[in-house]
RNA sequence: GUCCCUAUCGUCUAGAGGCCUAGGACAUCGCCCUUUCACGGCGGUAACCGGGGUUCGAAUCCCCGUGGGGACGCCA
């Protein structure tokens, strides 16, 4: 039975780089019928929030990442004090008093010469006897563990291949404070076990730290899971994602105007491939998913292919969805969206021309609300020879029946008369009317708009004519 | 600095020794469609980091260099 989990600590929102490796961890438990867990990674205390702890909740929610849980580490402290009584109890682990000021001197020091910072061991029973070092009074230690001095840890990754580093390389890592709190490499490792995780899936900045939590397992004569490591996730300019380059919430891309299909779909592109496939919905990622074509190297985040294919999911989903979505936008630019054309047909007219919903919006605030054209707009199409016509279409079009096709032969019909192109009659209307230079055609526009609003839209532009 | 990982068009990638004259997608350029702008259709430009091996044969395997990323916390 396969188990994951996705493991994020709360002390800010749930970002792309999270976001991906929840969808990709949940992906392979579904695909396996197996379990995906949301834990909680919150021994931090100095940074650890509750409202992170929502972020990542709504996050999750919106991406339709449904999961086990959420567990919280903070919930679970006294699993993590037995487990360190019995690495106390077998002398894998020791208690170190060594202060942080002591620490800090030695690895600046280890740094200056040029060396890997790390402990050195002072507080190791048999060296703490023969420096002669004895426990100050009153002083409250942390919990290291003893690596092992010789051999090498090996495991193979399930995207990476096997990896191998040599213990000499590690050091005695804190794994409780004073305070009994876990660190990190303890937490995830005694949390892992309790829950059957059989997949760790994670990022590769946690290659690294798998072979010292190996170390542990070992210690513990726990079983060990398989590792799978994801290639970090870029900025488009190839830094590394921060708040500087992108690094924002999955919830940005919501209220930009992102659909989660398609976030879901351009994380899961990024980094993993179905041979030529690029757009594909989550019953399919569940189904071809695979830890194989995950990509070994990291990958940029390209904001312009997201844009693309949001602007796919667009097209195909359905009007009224659209709508509902597109509204909220309307009201906050301070439309009255009730006293306008319904949204959903305003929607249908617009929708194969944007690539957000916050452009759907954008573009559909003149069927709620005149906009004024530009002076440049109206210098370069309400010229003194189209004038004539453009009065004859008003007198027309406030006696017609008021739908496309009518609204249409109306503008043939003054367009033969005055012997113009279409386009020149068919500029300055549309801007009269919506105030912008594109838009859909403007027969199914004025439609929409309605006559009153037209016809009231062009008599106020046409003082604005020359002549 | 040390250790770990990595390297195909500008970007995301296909590619598991001959199927590669290196494929797809985004972006870009051109043409078509057209009532503006989009959408759509068609076409173009564009890549195997460098050097050594292994092999009849290498984008694919090995080594070295270089570039990129990560790690080196009582953060996770």
């Amino acid at each position: 039975m396969v188990r994951t989990r996705f493991a994020p600590s709360p002390t800010g929102y749930l970002h792309i780089g999270g976001a991906r490796t929840a969808l990709f961890c949940w992906a392979y438990a579904r695909q396996h019928g197996g379990t995906f867990i949301l834990r909680v990674e919150d021994t931090d205390r100095e940074r650890s929030t509750d409202v992170s702890v929502q972020a990542i909740l709504d996050g999750m929610n919106w991406l339709g990442l449904d999961y086990e849980g959420p567990y919280f580490q903070m919930q679970r402290l006294d699993r993590y004090q037995a487990a360190v009584e019995q690495l106390l109890r077998d002398g894998h682990a020791y208690h170190c008093y060594a202060t942080r000021e002591e620490i800090d001197a030695l690895r600046e020091a280890q740094r200056a010469r040029g060396d890997k910072p790390r402990y050195d061991g002072r507080w190791r029973p048999e060296n703490a006897k023969r420096l002669g070092l004895t426990p100050p009074a009153g002083a409250q230690p942390v919990i290291r563990f003893r690596t092992p001095d010789t051999g090498e840890v090996t495991f193979n990754d399930l995207v990476k291949g096997p990896i191998t580093v040599a213990n000499a390389e590690l050091d005695d890592l804190v794994i409780m404070r004073a305070d009994g709190i876990p660190t990190y490499n303890f937490g995830v490792v005694i949390d892992d076990i309790d829950m059957d995780i059989t997949h760790v899936v994670r990022g590769d900045d946690h290659v690294n730290n798998t072979p010292r939590q190996i170390n542990i397992y070992r210690a513990l004569g726990a079983k060990l899971p398989l590792f799978a490591h994801l290639p970090m996730i870029l900025g488009a300019d190839g830094e590394r994602l921060s708040k500087r380059h992108g690094a924002v919430s999955v919830m940005q891309y919501h209220e930009d105007g992102y659909l989660p299909e398609a976030l879901n779909n351009y994380l899961a592109r990024l980094g993993w491939s179905h041979g030529d496939e690029e757009k594909f919905s989550m019953q399919q990622l569940v189904e071809w998913f695979d830890l194989a074509h995950i990509s070994r190297s990291p990958a940029r985040f390209d904001p312009e292919k997201l844009g693309w294919l949001n602007q796919q999911y667009i097209k195909e989903t359905d009007d009224a969805r659209l709508a509902q979505l597109m509204v909220p936008f309307l009201e906050r630019d301070g439309c009255n969206v009730a006293a306008g054309p319904a949204p959903q047909r305003v929607v249908a007219l617009l929708k194969e021309r944007v690539s957000t919903i916050e452009e759907l919006a954008d573009a559909a605030v003149y069927f709620y609300r005149a906009l004024e054209p530009s002076a440049e707009l109206r210098a370069q199409h309400y010229t003194a020879d189209v004038r004539p016509a453009v009065e004859d279409l008003h007198r027309r079009l406030a006696q017609i029946t008021w739908d496309r096709a009518s609204i249409s032969a109306a503008m043939k019909a003054v367009v033969a008369e005055y012997q113009l192109k279409f386009p020149k009659l068919a500029m300055p209307l549309r801007i009269m009317v919506t105030g912008e230079p594109q838009t859909p055609s403007v027969d199914a526009t004025l439609e929409l708009i309605g006559r009153d609003q037209a016809l009231a839209r062009m008599a106020l532009e046409l003082k604005a004519f020359p002549g």
